[in-house]
DNA sequence: TATATTTGCAACCATATGGTTTCATCTAAA
DNA sequence: TTTAGATGAAACCATATGGTTGCAAATATA
């Protein structure tokens, strides 16, 4: 099973509790509550961010905590560093295919 | 049938695929000697890479010469921009945690 | 201590996903 | 015109995904 950081964030719910936690630490309850969805399925959507480091738990007392680990959001960062060169390098979007094109002629 | 930059890019093979045809466009025919897979299952991957316009087809004779859409990318990094104001700001990633604890004091 | 609250986990289910093989279509070359 | 090459689409399959319900464990409260 896969799991990495662009399949957890994949999931329009999970990017959506991301969004939430990245202001403020949640429990799994007041998460729920703001979806049209079950506890549990908030649930697994939290272990899923868990198992790949995206958020960590907080135990206060029966309650737990998630929160973001906004680091980890940066390796998406680093993943876009070489198409963000590309872009703002780039004059237009058919450079590439012109570029084939030259290729094509040797 | 979900189609949108977030789940295009979850997949570790389309990855590949994007950053392949980001330096030069390529035929399905090409793509696939680059991967231990058949080539129906790159037309597959491209054709959800084309469903959300991250690649776009440039006819050529009996081949496709397939590049990509480097704006659509954009997006990702648009999404980013949330967290990057965040991580850019914040001293410390328990930052969230201290402010949640504060506002149960209240 | 007994009860209520918060949570995680297991079992189950319908559908999506990523792959394969097979076949039809279109274009270039013999 | 016949043949070969490049491609997309359909049918099929095993597994992943996202959801549900039910239950057990841990902790706070009456």
């Amino acid at each position: 099973m896969r799991r990495d950081i662009f399949q957890a964030v994949a999931d329009p719910t999970r990017r959506a509790i991301i969004a939430l936690i990245a202001v403020q630490a949640m429990t799994p309850n007041t998460i729920a509550e703001h979806f049209d969805t079950t506890r549990q399925a908030v649930s697994k959507h939290l272990k899923i961010l868990t198992e790949c480091e995206l958020v960590t738990q907080n135990h206060q007392g029966r309650e737990i905590y998630y929160f973001l680990q906004i680091d980890k959001m940066k390796e998406i960062d680093h993943w876009l560093e070489q198409f963000r060169k590309i872009w703002e390098s780039r004059f237009d979007q058919l450079d590439t295919l012109l570029a084939t094109l030259k290729s094509q002629q040797q």
